[in-house]
DNA sequence: GATGAATGAGTGTTCATTCAT
DNA sequence: AATGAATGAACACTCATTCAT
C-alpha cells in the first residue's frame, strides 16, 4: 500500500488540477502548470494518472458518481411506487421534491467540481455529461408523464408527447444547473428550489391540460 | 469597397471557417486548416481579420445581430404596449408567441451558425453569448411578471421573485436552444414551440399562484 | 515561388538532418538537434516537412529514386532481350555486369545516404527498403534462371528453385551493400565488383548443375 | 543461489522481455511494458539487471553463446585437420556442411531469439553481432581459401583475395540469416541449406579459377 | 528480494501570429 | 491584396533510471 507521501502527492495534484481546470477549462488547462503548482514533476503525474483525461476524471469522478447514484436510487424507488398507483391518482410530488433537494445538496457539497463539469469539461470524455444525465432522467419523466395523464393502458406515446417529456427532463437538469450557478450556497439553493418546483409543476399541468 | 477578388477571398475564408468551427469548436479549430481549405495563405487571413476571434465573429456576427435585433424590437414594442395595460388585464400571450416564432425562424435560417454559438464557442469572446441573451431578456420578463401579478405601483420586487424571473428568462432561452438542437427544421421547430409555450405559461401561473 | 532564403533553409535542414541520421539513426535522431544545427526553429522545419519521416524521405528520397530507376530500366531492357534468346543460349553476362556497375556508381555517388538507408532507417517508413529492392530483383532473377536452365516451356518452378532464386536476388543486394560498406570509394568498389561477379556466376552454375 | 521466487521473477522478466523485444525492437521496447507483463515492478528488474542492455543480453546471451561455441569448435577442429592437408588435396566439404547444419539447428532451436538479434537489436550493444560473427568466420575462410588455392607457403594474400574471402565469410552468415528468416522450421531450413551449399561451392570455384 | 514513488530531460508536433516582400 | 517563410513558446506524453524503505 502507498505511504503518506504518495497520498499527499495525489492530493496535491488533484487540488491544483481542480484549480487549473476551474480557471481555464479542460482544454486550456496545462499539465505543466498543474504539476508545478503541486510541486511535482510531470513524470510523477503520469505515475498516478494515465493521461490528462484520467486526471480530469480523478478530479470530478467521485462527486459525479455520488450524484448519479443519488439520482438513480430515487428513480428506481419511484419506479416501484408507481406500480401502486391507480390511474388518475395524484403523483407524489413531495418525494420528487425531496429527491431534488438531495441532489441540490450534493451539487453544493462539491460546487467547484460541478461547475467544472457543467461549463469547463469541453474536450474531455465527460463533455456531454449534462446531456447524459438529462437522458437518464428522460425515462423517469416518461413514466411520470404516463401516470399523470391517467393512461389506462400502454398505448403509444405521440411524437409531441415524447418531445415535451424529453424537454422536461432537460429542463429539470437546467434547473439544477441554474441553482448551482446562481445561488451562493446550499441554503439559498434549497430555498429557491421550491419556487422553481412551482414553475415546473405548473408547466406540467399546462402541458397535460393542453395536450 | 474591395474588388471581386477580395470579396471572394473573404467568403471562402468565412465558409471554410464555419465548417471548421462547426466540426472542431473554436478552440480546436486550426487557422491553418481554414486557410488551406479556403485556398488562401495565412497572411491573407490576417489581412482581413485581426485574429482568430475576429474571424469567429465574422462567421457568427451577422446572424447573431439579426437575432438580437429581432428580440430587442419585440421587447421594446411590448414595453410600449405594457403602458396601456390596466392592472389585472390579461397579458397578450399571442404577441409573445409570435415574437418567439420569429426568433425560431431566424435560428433555423442560420442553423449551423447558432449551433456553433451554442455548443462550439468556448474559448472565444462570445462563449457566454447564450447567457448574455438570457440577461437581455431578463428585463422583459421582469416587466411581464410585474404586470401579471397585478402590481399597481413599482414597489420593490422580492429576492425570490427576482430569482424566479431570472430563471424564466434563462428558461425561455433554453427552449430556443432545445428547439434548435432537437428539431430537424423550422417547420418542426415551430410546431413543437406551441407545446413548450403551454409549459411555460403553466409554469408562470404556477409561480404566480404560489408566490 | 520561394526566394533564396527558403532554398537555403531547406538545404541547411537537409544537410544537418543527413548528419544527424547518419550519426544516430532515424529513431534516435533529434529534430531539435537538426534544427539547432541548421540555425532554424522547429516551426520552420514543420513548414517544409510534414513530419520526421517526411524529413527522412527528403534526405534519402532523391538518391533512392535514382537507384530504383536505374535498376528498373536495366531490368526492363534485359527482359526485352530475353525474348530473343533460344533455350540453351548463353545469357549475356556483360550486360548484367554493366548494370551492376552503374548501380555501384550511384551507390558511391550518394555514399552517405545509402549507408543511412542500409543501417540507419529502422523506425522510418523506409526501414524495409533493402528487402524491397531484393524483392524487386527477384522477378529479374527468376527470368534469368529460367533461361539459363534451358527450359523449353513454362513448366512450373519447383519450390526449391524458387527459394534459391529468391536467395540469389537477396545475395545480389548483399553484394551491393558489402561493396558500399567495405570499399572506400567508387573506384575500389568497381574493381572488387568483378571478383564478386566471378563468385556469383560460379554460384549460379553450381546451383544449375546441382539441381 | 536465489530461491524459487527469484528464479521465477527472472524467468517472467526474460519471457516478457523477449516478447517485447521481438515485437518492437530494442529501441522501442519499453521496460515499463516488460515489467507490467511480467507482473513485477521496475525496481525488481533493476535488482537483477543492470540496465536495458543487460536485460537484452540476458534474453539473447545464452543462445548466442551456444552458437558462437559451436562455430568456434568447428573452426578449431578444421584448423587442426588443415595441417594434414597436402597442397592440391580436396578440401573436406562434408565437414563444412555438417558444421553449417549444426549451426542451422541451433538457429532454429532459438528461432525467436536469433530473429531478434538479426533484425531487432539496433540500439543495443549487440547491434553489430551479425557482422561480428562474419568477422569471426573470416579467419576460417582465409585458411580454407589458402588451401584450396594450393599455396605451398604462407606468401602474402593479395588485397583482392582478402576482400573476396571477407565477402565469402559475410555471405556464409547471410545464408544463415536467410534460412532463418525464410524457412518455417529446422527441417525446411536444413533442406534448403543443401541447395545453398551448391551455390557457395560454385562461387568458390568461380573465384579461384578467375583469380 | 522487491516495492512504489519520483525524477527530469527528452520526444515529436502544433499553434496563432508576424512581417518583409 | 496577398504571399510564404519563420517564430518561439507551448503542448501532452514517454523514457530509462534511481532509491528510500
Amino acid at each position: 500500500m502507498g505511504n503518506d507521501n504518495s497520498k499527499e502527492t495525489i492530493e496535491n495534484l488533484l487540488k491544483s488540477a481542480k484549480k487549473e481546470f476551474a480557471e481555464k477549462g479542460y482544454m486550456k488547462a496545462s499539465l505543466r502548470n498543474i504539476c508545478r503548482e503541486a510541486g511535482v514533476t510531470t513524470g510523477a503525474l503520469y505515475f498516478f494518472f494515465k493521461d490528462k483525461d484520467d486526471l480530469f476524471r480523478g478530479v470530478v469522478g467521485g462527486p459525479l458518481m455520488e450524484l448519479r447514484t443519488c439520482l438513480e436510487r430515487h428513480m428506481s424507488e419511484e419506479l416501484k411506487e408507481l406500480d401502486n398507483y391507480t390511474p388518475g391518482m395524484d403523483v407524489n410530488l413531495e418525494d420528487d421534491m425531496a429527491a431534488a433537494a438531495e441532489a441540490v445538496k450534493i451539487l453544493f457539497k462539491h460546487k467547484e467540481v460541478f461547475e467544472i463539469l457543467i461549463t469547463k469539461a469541453q474536450g474531455s470524455s465527460l463533455e456531454n455529461v449534462v446531456d447524459d444525465i438529462a437522458d437518464l432522467m428522460n425515462k423517469h419523466y416518461t413514466d411520470m408523464f404516463w401516470n399523470m395523464k391517467g393512461y389506462s393502458s400502454k398505448k403509444q406515446m405521440t411524437k409531441e408527447d415524447k418531445f415535451i417529456v424529453h424537454w422536461m427532463a432537460h429542463n429539470q437538469v437546467d434547473i439544477f444547473v441554474h441553482l448551482l450557478t446562481h445561488c451562493k450556497n446550499e441554503k439559498e439553493g434549497l430555498k429557491q428550489l421550491k419556487g422553481m418546483f412551482a414553475y415546473i409543476i405548473g408547466g406540467w399541468f399546462g402541458v397535460i391540460n393542453n395536450a
